[in-house]
DNA sequence: CTACAAAACGACCGACCGTTCGTAAATAAA
DNA sequence: TTTATTTACGAACGGTCGGTCGTTTTGTAG
């Protein structure tokens, strides 16, 4: 940091490179994410790379803590503007979707693409992609509960239950999307709808689906 | 062949290979898979493998199919056992979960793992994937169909809701049962439980859960 | 301007990758 | 047994991988 405030050099060249790797570890994966490739894409040398990251290990964990920003940025806190109680929960749960809906993201869901890539590989990145998975469903629970909480759900409601059930439904979205299409998001929004319009006290709180 | 049907040495190699490299490559990932290691841990040369497949791809197009036979043997006939209607319907909801809770399969689930490793890679390998993926849905939409028209299942029930949601389920359960333990298998069994019972016309026809 | 540290580079390393090829062993049919 | 084919091997190839090292460039602070 410069004494006005200004980026220095290297912090920038940070972003650039966690920018472009991001979706290059989703696409490829993030084991199978070049070195040699990012940094040819970026115009800079391979062996710059290194001047930010002692190893390809460090950079991983970087982009995916890089991913968990994108991840808050776009997801969690517009879901966050709805009101407190369901219609929090289905806000979150429609923004997600939406994120991957229209295809602009190469490679889906990061998150999703990387458990699965590690859920057999014991090591720093896993323990690093399970914090963030736990994370995620405390924080899924926790709206279940808070609806429940200002009486939008009835009181006997499975909080937990409710967010594996939304949690699934999105992970399942952005597996099937590349093979069979929006129909699969219509799936994932229509599931959930129907879920929490039983459990609703007051089904109004839901917008209509199309 | 042989003339008295006993099965020629290639056809028994390639059979250990194949049950050799479906773990591999559901661990590694289908494209990590290693010819190299998969070799060594057979006890053959890297170069005897390609007098049997022209290429790595043909190799991995025979494992994708070795595991599509391997899920019809082990969770779609034994889930056919059950009566038409609901019951077939649970019954194969719970054993492709059971094939799994159990965890004697390292790195879960195949087909999970290699839908998400090349949803984004266009080519032969995806194509055949998204075969796989398609068959599926529509066996489940069918069983869904069947429990409709037995009567199990409400008339109005929208059967490719009921298969996209059980997918979602087993899918999920999968990726979280590394990080988060067996309590993802309990939750997709009582989402389903609790959708299907209120959809059925005779809630008895399924089994209680503990 | 000078001094210093951050940043980027090119050359190179050993390891592993998928693949080819000529050859030898094993097994089938005659 | 002879013959033909299948199966397997060892050696080697070009290429890519992550990573190291010494050097040069760039930008900041004094």
């Amino acid at each position: 940091m410069t004494e006005d405030g200004r980026l220095l050099r290297g912090e920038r060249t940070r972003t650039a490179v966690l920018d472009r790797a991001l979706p290059l570890a989703t696409t490829a994966g993030l084991d199978g994410l070049s070195l040699g490739q990012l940094a040819d894409t970026l115009g800079i040398s391979k062996s710059g790379l290194f001047a930010h990251w002692r190893s390809k290990e460090a950079l991983q964990l970087a982009v995916i803590d890089h991913a968990r920003q994108q991840w808050t940025d776009e997801v969690i806190r517009p879901g966050m503007t709805a009101p407190r109680g369901v219609r929090r929960l289905w806000a979150v749960h429609d923004r997600r979707l939406a994120f991957y809906e229209d295809g602009h993201l190469p490679g889906g869901c990061f998150f999703a693409n990387a458990n699965f890539e590690y859920n057999a590989r014991p090591g720093v990145i896993r323990d690093r992609l399970a914090v963030q998975l736990s994370d995620w469903m405390a924080f899924l629970t926790s709206l279940a509960t808070d609806a429940i909480e200002v009486g939008d759900l009835r009181p006997e409601t499975d909080a937990a239950g409710i967010a594996y059930e939304t949690e699934s439904l999105g992970v399942c979205a952005v597996m099937q999307a590349p093979v069979l299409g929006p129909v699969t998001f219509r799936h994932a929004r229509h599931a959930l709808h129907e879920h929490l319009r039983v459990l609703a006290t007051d089904p109004t709180l839901l917008p209509e689906l199309t």
